[in-house]
Parts: structure tokens; C-alpha cells; sequence
DNA sequence: AAACATGCTGTAATAATATGA
DNA sequence: ATCATATTATTACAGCATGTT
């Protein structure tokens, strides 16, 4: 059994219940003696929109089969022997093909993943950079404030000092740092993002790095 | 008796004017005869670490041919008729497939960059994480700050009350708000982030979403 | 028991085909 | 016709299981 690993099966044998079934029509592409000139090949397909399915080679599966193949990948992306013969013998297709559709819709499973996984990303990026945005601000403000009160603490103290006898703060407040305009206190990214905006200066844009290979 | 068991002149019966020239591509390696002789597919040809090139079955464009695609390629992404007759003559190809490995090159091409930008917003995002961090860090030092300095004022307006008569001051601090635990004076995302961790409340790990199609 | 061949499965890259804009 | 896309198929190579020297 097992024709598949017959070394003298021939690749027409081997795909011929392939193909077959997908060439109703043996279409109607010139032979070799067909002159080269101008351009032989490139029949222009029209629309037939109303489904025209005319004289062509379909190598495409058929809806059903896709259904069942794309159900069967659903319930597991993996695909052992077993269910591969099964599902091969179910929709009259050649193991081979089961497998191949199953490789095939692991990788296109894997772009669509990909897709998802940047727009997910692209929004979390987003929020985190609105919300830092927030952050900056608050941050700017509070630092206003703070040096607000700490004028004011050097005005109270100054008034009281008139008084009483310096009597030791509790809390240490001293003016030391504090008084630039602060660009955070981690020297953190340099210049960025210390004026909110969207940060855009990298363009998340599609088609602007054009030079990746 | 080896024309007859080629699986590549069957297909090229289908596809003569694609096929042909590959064929003659042997590429002087291994021991051809062994590999025609024997079963027409399921080749598996082991390691040959050392070897380099192994002997192509058929199809794959030489690496020649590929280096003159992909420098094209380079240059423009696009293939204008011309460019395209003229690569194809200079490396014995046909037109078509010239046009084919192009569409095919710019759909890589997109899978890759995808690929970059992704890693890219991912860093970046990383990058605003860590940066929200940091503010956040010191927006909870500044408040503490804060309140400590209003304390302080406080206490300050308080002693000197028994002396001056109330001077205004210039600045406006009233104890107002301030005092709660203040999850930041946006609400913003709830409770997110108030607490600095790295931001895996989302799992951004490969293989978690197990569920797009 | 170890070394090795075989065969299957999987992934990655690619070629070719089919369609639609 | 060209291009973008989606599909189907191939090739090559990797890892694992099993059968053979």
C-alpha cells in the first residue's frame, strides 16, 4: 500500500485524480508550436460576473471542501495522518493535498495573526503614548505648583523669621534643585516627548520606509 | 527512458514555455541518474552540509538570475514592460515569469516589512512604557512633595497667624483636593498602570491568541 | 546499543495561477 | 497590460520515530 512512496509512480499518476478533477476543460493553452510573437498567452478573463466559470482550469477547491478543511483547521491547526486520510477520503481529495492546504492556511493563519498582533499593539502603543501625554502634563503642572508653594514657604518663612526663633522645619524643604524647567528628573530620551504631542516624529505611516531588502 | 519518467516534462506540457528552460539546469552535483532512476518525488536528500548547492530539481531561477531580479528589484519596485523584456532576454527567462517573481518579490517584500514595523512599534512601545513609568514614578514623588509642602505651609500660615494679620498670599493653595491616594487627576484607563509594572496585562507573547480565523 | 537510513510531519521560501481593480 | 491578493503547489531542509545494519 502506501503508493505514495512507490518510486515509480510518475508525477502524472501521482496528481493525476488531482488535477483531473480540476480540469474539466483541457483549456485551450497553445502547444510549444505556438510562435513566440507578440504575446500568445494572457487570454483577458472578462468580469462574467453572474459567475461566468466558463473554460477554465479551476485548480481551486470547492467551496464545500474548503468549508470542511477550514472546520477541520478550526477544531486544530495541527493535522495527523489519520485525520488527514479522513478528511482526504471525505471530500475525494489526495491526501497530499489535505496537507498542503494545511501548511498553506498555517501560514496564512500566521500573516493574519501578524496583522492583528500590530494593530493590537499599534493601539495599546497609542493609549500608552496618550497616556503618558497626561502624565507629562500633570507633571509639568505639579512641578508649577510645587514651586509655588515652595515660594510660598520661603515668603512664610521669611515673614516668621521676624519672630520666632527659626524654629526647625520638620520637613526638609530646600530649594536645591528644582527651579530649571525641569525636563524630568531622568534626563529620560533626551528632548522627547517633553512637548506632548502624538509622537509622530517616527511615521507609523505605511510606505515611508521603503528600504527593507 | 528519462524524458518519460520526468515529472517536469509532463508538467511541461502544461506549462511548456515556463518549464523548458529550467530543465537545463542539472547542476553537475550529484549523481542525477540515481535521483531520476528513483522515486520522482519525496526527495530527501540529507544534510550535505559542505556540499553548498544541492541539485536542484527544477524550477528555483538560478542564483544568478535571482541576484539580476533582486538588484532590479532594488532599484525599483515597480517593472515597466521594457525593464521587464529586457530582464528577461538578459537572463533567458520569460517575460512572464519575470513579472510573476516581481509580484511575488513585493508581496514578500510587504510580509517583511510588516515584520520590521512590528518590531519596530514594539520597541518604541516598550520604550513608552517604560518612560510612563518614570513619570509616574515621579508624578507620586512630586505629590508627596506636594503635600508635604502644603503641610508645611500650612503649619507656616498657622504660626505666623498669631503675629500678622492674615496678609494674602499672592499665590492661591488651598488644601482642596490632593489628599486622596489621587489615581491622577485624569481617571484615566481606571486603575491601569497606577501600578509601575511592565504592562503584561495583555500578553503580547507569541501563541496567545489562538483564535483569528 | 549506536550509527544510519527511511519516511513522515512541519516550517519557510518560492513559483505559478486566478481574479479583481 | 500592471499590480495586489489569494490560492495552490513545490522544493528544501529540520526534527522525530522507526526500522536496519
Amino acid at each position: 500500500m502506501n503508493s505514495e512512496n512507490d518510486p515509480m509512480v510518475l508525477i502524472s499518476e501521482y496528481y493525476s485524480d488531482v488535477y483531473t478533477q480540476f480540469v474539466p476543460v483541457p483549456l485551450p493553452q497553445q502547444g510549444v508550436e505556438e510562435v513566440m510573437a507578440g504575446k500568445p498567452r494572457r487570454r483577458r478573463r472578462k468580469k462574467e460576473s453572474g459567475g461566468g466559470e466558463g473554460e477554465m482550469r479551476k485548480r481551486k477547491l470547492s467551496e464545500a471542501q474548503v468549508n470542511l478543511l477550514e472546520r477541520s483547521f478550526g477544531s486544530d491547526h495541527k493535522l495527523e495522518s489519520e485525520r488527514k486520510d479522513r478528511l482526504a477520503a471525505e471530500m475525494g481529495l489526495d491526501p497530499r493535498q489535505v496537507a498542503v492546504w494545511f501548511q498553506n492556511r498555517r501560514a496564512r493563519w500566521k500573516s493574519k495573526k501578524l496583522e492583528a498582533e500590530y494593530s493590537k499593539l499599534k493601539a495599546e502603543h497609542d493609549n500608552a503614548v496618550l497616556h503618558k501625554c497626561r502624565l507629562q502634563t500633570e507633571l509639568l503642572d505639579l512641578k508649577d505648583q510645587l514651586n509655588e508653594a515652595r515660594r510660598e514657604i520661603q515668603r512664610l518663612s521669611e515673614r516668621s523669621e521676624g519672630f520666632s526663633s527659626n524654629s526647625p522645619t520638620s520637613s526638609s524643604f530646600s530649594m536645591e534643585h528644582m527651579d530649571p524647567p525641569f525636563l524630568g528628573e531622568f534626563g529620560f530620551e533626551g528632548l522627547e516627548n517633553v512637548i506632548c504631542m502624538p509622537e509622530n516624529n517616527y511615521d507609523n505611516e505605511w510606505g515611508s520606509l521603503y528600504n527593507y531588502m
